[in-house]
DNA sequence: ACTGAAGACTTCATACCTAAAGTTCGACGC
DNA sequence: GCGTCGAACTTTAGGTATGAAGTCTTCAGT
């Protein structure tokens, strides 16, 4: 039907709703309504992740190692860490975790040297170039977000922060069904 | 104060609202509200993919390659795609493409043929197997996601889906500003 | 037809992640 | 005190991604 000429259809790519309805033509127990909300958070999340990756670039640092300044800056003055702790954070292995702060600390970003009090720990603390790296970082997201969010009440952003809230509540219960 | 004996202070990891009041306290342009829905989003993307991880692990086959067998089934009958076709959809770059049909042509999930029409395409189309996976995937995903959404009512899930998928056209916006 | 440009895929070099083994230090029992 | 266990981090091996260069096919101009 609306094919083009030759074959390849220029798929420029399908939009959620016609991605359900092949969906349901293939698996017929689906339930569009909730196909539709992690079909939806998926997507948007990818786009997220390309939005902000454009954003740290370019500041001159992966969106990997913003990761890292985050949760530097979360764990508040003096902004020190273990390795391990980064790792969990992040969900990285603690090898991972190791040659990322390599990287980092040969940009400056951080430093990392050995707890005197227990020499089997190291701490890894934020560089003022860091915690500035950060700062720009957060102030190129915060108008992304904003901007994201704009066709969105106030009441709306609310409710919409209140539901994501109840999902993620609910499946941290179905991962450690303590 | 509250820390544990040794200097470990064993952060199980920060609350969502807890991240918030600190972000507040260290940016103060920050807008609570914003910062909630898109922490929120990010947070729970991740322990999804983790979830599907471990279904798709125990089916044998990696979340990358659903990813692929997901795109197929998407295009419907006869389910057959161009390499770059797939790579667009999913994000990747032709050559990582490349690679992971070469993976899953190995396992038999699906073929790889040059279009003999056009000697510069290649084709890939879905096998049996391949296609008897994504149903295998598809029934765990399905009952995941209802479990996942479980504590939203029917009106509260329609209300979610359509605030997501305004924010998806928002960032598509953003990113083709056409 | 013949040549050059553009497109589709692959190959190569490099980067980063995971899993598992290795190293070093601290804690506990004898 | 001394030896063993366990914890925290690092190192190594292997897999999968990216970016750039290479190969092959098609199409358009002459």
């Amino acid at each position: 039907m609306g094919d083009t000429p030759d074959g390849t259809t220029s798929v420029p790519e399908p939009s959620l709703d016609e991605q359900i309805a092949v969906y349901q033509r293939e698996f017929q127990d689906l339930d569009p309504q909730v196909e539709k909300v992690v079909s939806a958070l998926s997507r948007l999340n990818r786009r997220m992740n390309v939005a902000y990756g454009r954003q740290t670039a370019a500041l001159g640092i992966s969106n990997a190692e913003w990761e890292v300044l985050k949760a530097l800056v979360i764990s508040g003055a003096p902004y020190r860490m273990g390795p391990s702790e980064l790792a969990k954070q992040l969900g990285l292995t603690p090898a991972a975790m190791t040659h990322r702060i390599d990287r980092m600390t040969a940009e400056g970003l951080v430093t990392r040297e050995r707890d005197e009090s227990n020499r089997v720990r190291v701490i890894v603390e934020l560089t003022d170039e860091g915690r500035s790296k950060w700062l720009d970082a957060m102030r190129a997201a915060t108008i992304f977000e904003e901007d994201l969010l704009q066709d969105l009440s106030t009441a709306e952003r609310g409710v919409l922060g209140d539901m994501l809230t109840r999902l993620l509540d609910r499946v941290e219960d179905l991962q450690s069904p303590s």
